[in-house]
This record gives C-alpha cells, structure tokens and sequence, in this order.
DNA sequence: GAAAACCGTTCCGTAATACTGAACACATTT
DNA sequence: AAATGTGTTCAGTATTACGGAACGGTTTTC
C-alpha cells in the first residue's frame, strides 16, 4: 500500500462525492469546482460519468447534480453484510417503549458515531431511517459512550482534535472531557447535558466485541425537564440490562 | 454529454465497486480481475483507493475487500433528500397491521424495483430495513403494479428484454405478460402468483405522481395459501383505500 | 513434505488519457 | 444592451493509469 499505489483520478473524482450534503443534496457544476478548486470541464467530465453510471442524477430543471438512488444498493450491500441493525432492533423498541423515550442505536467508524437506527416509543411512528447519519464523539451521548473506551491513544487523538461548540453547553476544554470519561468508565454510562442540541439531554451505554472493544452505543434522548439524576440512573441501568445478552457476544 | 466526456479510469473504478453484492459482500483482487478481466495490478490500485478512501475496508485476515460504511452516508443524504420513506411509513404500518400481513414499498427506477420499506404486522419486528433492494418489473407485484402503467414503449422495453424464471410459476412469455397488464389496469392492483419465490403471493397497488405518472407501488405478501382469490381482492381495497392521501400528491 | 498453484503486492516504461485553458451557447442579472 | 453567470465542447500536452513481469507469502495438491 505505497503513496503512488493511488488512482489519483478516482481520488478526485471521490472527493467530488463528498461535496453532495444533507444540506447541500443538489449542486451545480461550477459551485463544485470552486469548492475543490478544479476546472470546471474536469468537473463536468467526472460528473459526467458518475450519471452515466447511475451514482448522480442531473435534474433536467436547473442542470443540477444530485446523488443518484444506485448508492442506494451499495448501502443495502454494507447493512446486510454487517446485519448489526437487525441483530439490535428489537432491543431498541423494547428500550424506547419501557423508557418512553426515543432510543438511538449507533456504532464506532472513523473516530465517529455512525447512526443504524432510531426507535420511537409511539406505535405512530415507529422507526426512524437514520441509517447514514453521523455525529461527533466528543459532543454526543452514543459518542462519549464510546470514547471512554476507546484504547488511551486513540482517545487522546480525539480530545486533542479541534472541536466545534454545537451549543453553550458544549464541552470542548480536553481535560474536562478527559475527566468525564473517567467517570463514564466509573458510572458504565454517558450523559450528554444539551452538548450536541440545545434542550435534548441523552443517556447512553456502551456496547462490547467479544474481544472487550467498544464497538457501538446505545441511548435515549429527550426534552432536557424529562431527564433528571435519577431519571438517568434508572434510564441506563434499564438499557444496561435490556442490552445484556447482546455484550460480549459481537466481533 | 458527448462520449468522451468520460473519465474512463472512474467508469472502470466504478465497475469494480459493483462487483460488489449481498451473495458475495467480500472479494479478493484475483476474483476481481478475472471477473472483469483487468489486470490484477490495476484492480489492487483501485482498491487501495477506495479503501484509503474510505469506500472500502479490508479484511486483514483474508485480505479481502468489503464495501465500507462510507457509503452509508451517502445513502443518507439521498434519501433524506428524497424523503419518500418518512412520509409512507405511517401508511404502510397501518396496511400490514391490518392485512395481517407484510406491507413492502417500492419505487421504479432505472426499469426495476427498489425497495424502500418493510413493514410486519408484529409487534417484535416492526420494520426492516430494505432500503436498496433490486427486483426486476415483470415477476413482483410491485414491479408488475408499475410495469402496467408505464408509458407504452417503456413496457414493450421491459418486456423485450430477456427475462429470468425465478420459480416454475415466472411469466417470462412477453405476450402473456402484455395481456397480464391489461387486467391489471382493469382492476387497479397487480397479483404475483409465486412468481419470483416460491410459495409466496403477493397483492400491489400503484402510487402515481401529480403529473399522473406511475412512480412507487404498494404490496402484502404471504404464504400462498392466505392469498386466495376473495382475500387479494379484499387486501387490495384495504391498501388502496389507505394509500388514497397520497396519490397524485407527491412529484 | 515437496512442488505446484494461488494469493496480494511491488515496480518500471510506455501507451493511454485526464486535465488545462480558451471558446461557445444560453440564461439571468445589471 | 451589456455584463456576469451558467453548463458544455474541444484540441494539445503533460500526467498518469495500466500492462507485464517478478517477488514473497500462504494454501493446495499429490
């Protein structure tokens, strides 16, 4: 796996991808190529083909990109390979349901937390697709679950890592954040106090590999008046238990 | 959109992903290169870039390569930009809580199905996740739903093309098919009498745009022998009553 | 247990091609 | 009407992706 091992134009051509957002879902040539600084009839020739093959759709209204629906294959690919939403969705209902709280399912990917699932505690809406989504780890429930975890290198890495203050209550000081996962590591849960979301308070419990990594996390979340100190001991203690058969027994 | 405005390293780059499948979720390079017939050196500088990309990961004890959760996220973004999910769930809970039966939803593209939901009538597995699956038109009843109202050259296309016998019960008899759709814009839903997997039947309505273009179809499915003949007619009420908010209200 | 066959990986030279940059047609704005 | 914006096309050149052969390692095969 030398440097020159790299398709350099397909590369490129990637990083073109990941220009497409949830807030960004449809965008023009010309705003791509100033994004990545490219010529903009590179940016034609590569959007170009990414159609041709089906991964973007032009809209013939505005000649606008947007991602195509055959990524959505290839996800379908990667979920049922790794089969973890499946394994885990009838604890979530069965977590949302006793705690009546929303329940979200995520796991560790590149140093942060990739959403599965989401599980409502209403018969209305039952599920939530959130499948794709991602946080941070240093700011979130799921992610600090995880965190303090994580081997001490890997999450010195994370702490050392620029941080983004999502509200007031955002902890982005290392050395507060280092303490709190001490106390995670003591308490076996973690609370996110409004971090990520402003007035959303969360609780969260770590999942293990049969090898004792962390691998995933599981929460609850809510209106910030709902959960109070004891609210959040008897919430993780409630997820604690629901997921027990599930620790130790996933690599 | 000339022909050249292609960037053939990408188109090759992108053939290699789609080697890709749920029956075969990991691959070596040799397998990849006879299956395309490119050289095993090129096929392992492609993959070392999706995986630097992070759009695969290998498997360091085998040495093969998967699908990474990468693509996750991009299956996130187009369809929360689509959006068609969150605003049929509601409806297709209902369906299956009432028919008794597994509701899927599905969407025409790129002349075939792709599923976007399951929902169980049971409490314990409320939902899954099928986001991404493909079938064919001519032998589902979602895809026959659609099929029978394609515009005319569109369906005479489906029906040329070369078709596959999933079960002893498949139709791949282009003549038979065409008169199949006939009764099926008679009576407003589609019937899959076993023909993509054995032993199930399934019963489809269609769902059309504001434009009055067929664009997603809804289905029960079951054992075949819940499915007789006053049954479907009955759950195909049942379904297109409950779908009747939605068609001819979404582009 | 040796040998053959397979695997993934590395490297170099060259043929292929991806990119630059300028020009075009069209739409919207000034 | 002029000026800026857009997406698109094209030809030449400099880049680079690829073919092919070789290497070290593991797994079959007999």
């Amino acid at each position: 796996m030398t440097e020159n091992s790299t398709v350099k134009s397909l590369a490129k051509a990637l990083s073109v991808l990941e220009c497409f957002s949830v807030d960004k879902p449809e965008l023009g040539i010309s705003e791509i190529s100033r994004m990545l600084g490219l010529q903009k009839s590179t940016v034609y020739n590569i959007l170009s083909t990414f159609q041709r093959c089906g991964y973007l759709i032009k809209n013939p209204e505005n000649s606008k990109y947007a991602l195509g629906l055959k990524v959505l294959h290839l996800a379908y690919i990667v979920s049922s390979h790794h089969g973890l939403r499946d394994m885990f969705l009838p604890y979530l209902t069965r977590i949302a349901r006793e705690t009546k709280e929303v329940c979200y399912f995520g796991i560790l990917d590149e140093r942060e937390v990739l959403y599965i699932e989401a599980a409502y505690p209403s018969m209305q809406q039952q599920t939530r697709n959130i499948l794709g989504e991602r946080a941070p780890l240093y700011c979130t429930g799921l992610g600090k679950a995880m965190l303090a975890h994580l081997p001490p290198e890997e999450m010195e890495a994370v702490l050392a890592a620029p941080k983004r203050a999502f509200t007031g209550c955002t902890l982005t000081d290392a050395a507060a954040l280092r303490q709190q996962m001490e106390e995670v590591r003591q308490n076996g849960y973690a609370v996110d106090n409004m971090e990520h979301e402003f007035g959303i308070r969360c609780v969260a419990v770590p999942v293990f590999s049969t090898s004792g990594q962390v691998i995933a996390a599981v929460s609850v979340s809510g209106p910030s008046p709902r959960f109070d100190p004891e609210t959040i001991i008897r919430d993780a203690r409630l997820i604690a238990d629901i997921l027990q058969p599930l620790q130790y027994q996933l690599n």
